[in-house]
DNA sequence: CTTGACTCCGTACCATGGTACGGAATTTAG
DNA sequence: CTAAATTCCGTACCATGGTACGGAGTCAAG
């Protein structure tokens, strides 16, 4: 819990000195006090960890706004625990629609990647043609 | 293959007319050439079917530049197939970093939803810290 | 006590992926 | 034949998620 300066929280998420102050302009993390005494804000302990949420849930395809909201229902602890259910569950069925189109896609590629020996020409690959059809074809048909 | 004028070819697929031209002045698509006889332009067979290719690519995470890479290798059929077999693997790789962060946040999820009864506070919620340590304690201990 | 690095803040700019608008030319339906 | 719908085309505008810039203040080392 050691104090950090935007620059050292910048540093510590991997993100820039200006991405934080985006984030705080969108109101995705509270701007910290300037400490009475002067000096730099603290972006130490609990906004860093902030951050760190924002970008993993970045990462995995929420938005800004949508992590605003699983932001808000955080900082708000008295608020129902159905609220977070309902929208985790949203959210799960988001996930989960997005994944089998990606589990597509993977097999897709790899039936592109198992029939396509790496010579001859484009003629012959399957991806593109699987993926026209949505891959309603099943490989090996 | 019978003729598709580009508001039949927009609703087929499900998108806009806007949006094909957008497509056409990426360089996404040809712009179908006006038949010589007068008339609007064809949208049908081939081309409903690249902007079919594009909707999918793009709902499974590809830009629409990388879109437009795998149809240059598409429209290319003299191209090495070793372009196509490069570009699929390395895509294949990103597919495979994409699903895994989504089975984290999914089974982040799942775990949420198994410990959080849908009743009671925030506080017991288990999806925000699991998603702020990054997911890395498992479930159940 | 000055130089350099950093904070702080506002404003401007950028890429991506569209969406909307306006006006002329056709096309199609009644 | 006329009116409504659609095409065609250019240009403008929008939201999202940042990135860059300029200038003032501050802090720490040499």
């Amino acid at each position: 819990m050691r104090a950090f300066t935007i620059g050292q929280a910048a540093k510590a998420v991997g993100i820039g000195v200006e991405t934080i102050r985006f984030y705080e302009r969108k109101g995705l993390i509270a701007q910290p006090l300037r400490p009475a005494g002067g000096g730099p804000r603290d972006y130490g302990g609990a906004c860093v960890q902030r951050l760190q949420f924002i970008r993993q849930a970045q990462e995995i395809g929420f938005s800004l706004s949508e992590i605003s909201e699983l932001l808000s229902l955080k900082s708000n602890p008295s608020a129902d625990c159905a609220a977070v259910h309902d929208r985790a569950r949203q959210k799960r069925q988001d996930v989960e629609a997005k994944l089998s189109r990606l589990l597509q896609i993977r097999d897709a590629l790899d039936v592109l990647l198992a029939d396509c020996p790496g010579n001859g020409n484009v003629a012959s690959c399957t991806i593109l043609d699987v993926m026209e059809q949505g891959y309603q074809k099943h490989p090996t048909s």
